[in-house]
DNA sequence: GGAGATCTGTACACCCTGCCCAGGGAATCG
DNA sequence: CGATTCCCTGGGCAGGGTGTACAGATCTCC
């Protein structure tokens, strides 16, 4: 599925992402096409999707992060729930969920009190029948995916 | 806080991240010194973190997303239970949380089946008492910040 | 043992990057 | 109001990276 080289330059580029091809090159022990090749091909698979910036919400103000979750009236499906919840831009993600809830959601506010101007805004979604919202006071593991890279690599 | 110009120039860089300075500088209408010089910027305030590649952890065969949120016994406190959850690969995220649960971590697996291992693992972890798992079913919104960052945007 | 895939080393043309500078606005401050 | 400061522009320069192609050496799997 992946390679251990493939795993050593996904570490590289996520470590030192401004560095170029003929830079990994070097450090990989590579020559300058193969890890051009091998890019090429990780992006084509899909396994990286891109190397868009990564914005940091708390640097834009939204320094609160919070997690709702949803229950909807059955009636019309999720889709145009999730339309509607697409609209808010406060909404950084949405999943449809197993269990207890219908839908899951990560939002963001400038605050507490701004956390719930956004909270009334999912509320008043036409489907959404109620929420409940847990806040995230810290974040001891950020996201990542490097150790699942490691953890793939079968050689 | 941010600038039009910026948004632009982030959504530019989101749209397509292959793009150079030059390049960017051409379709904003703007001087090469100019994206520059924002594009330090925003690295320096942190509001873009880096451009890191973004591996998709379904393309590696971890196909099943789910979110568990833990109880944890109190005394020790979050910290090393934390720690122990970083230790396992399929644990991509994790918060402290308010509510009735102490934390929400999200975790992969390659399937409905692998998933349950990735669970007991959790389980196992020194100091976690109680975990309730929900699946994600389907992910009618992407992780995404875009939206937020037009919507910061104060001319 | 052979076919197909992959890596290497190299070469070439192009143009992008990082950096610096002088000048012109525009906004802020006293 | 004048002065200061900040930012953008347009230009130039040196250096090196990128995209691409190709032949030969290895490797791998059937």
């Amino acid at each position: 599925m992946i390679d251990d080289l493939d795993a050593r330059l996904i570490g590289l580029l996520t470590a030192e992402p401004r560095i170029g091809v003929l830079e990994c090159s070097r450090r990989l022990g590579v020559a300058r096409g193969t890890v051009q090749a091998r890019l090429d091909r990780l992006q084509e698979r899909g396994v990286i999707r891109g190397f868009g910036p990564d914005v940091d919400p708390a640097a834009l103000g939204y320094q609160v992060t919070a997690f709702v979750t949803l229950e909807i009236r059955q009636v019309g499906g999720h889709d145009p729930v999730a339309a509607r919840l697409a609209a808010i831009p406060e909404v950084i993600e949405v999943h449809t969920i197993t269990g207890g809830g219908d839908m899951l959601c990560r939002i963001v506010g400038r605050g507490n009190q701004d956390l719930q101007r956004v909270i009334d805004l999912i509320v008043d979604v036409e489907g959404v029948q109620r929420t409940s919202t847990v806040i995230a006071l810290a974040t001891p593991v950020p996201q990542r995916t490097l150790p699942l890279v490691r953890a793939a690599t079968r050689p």
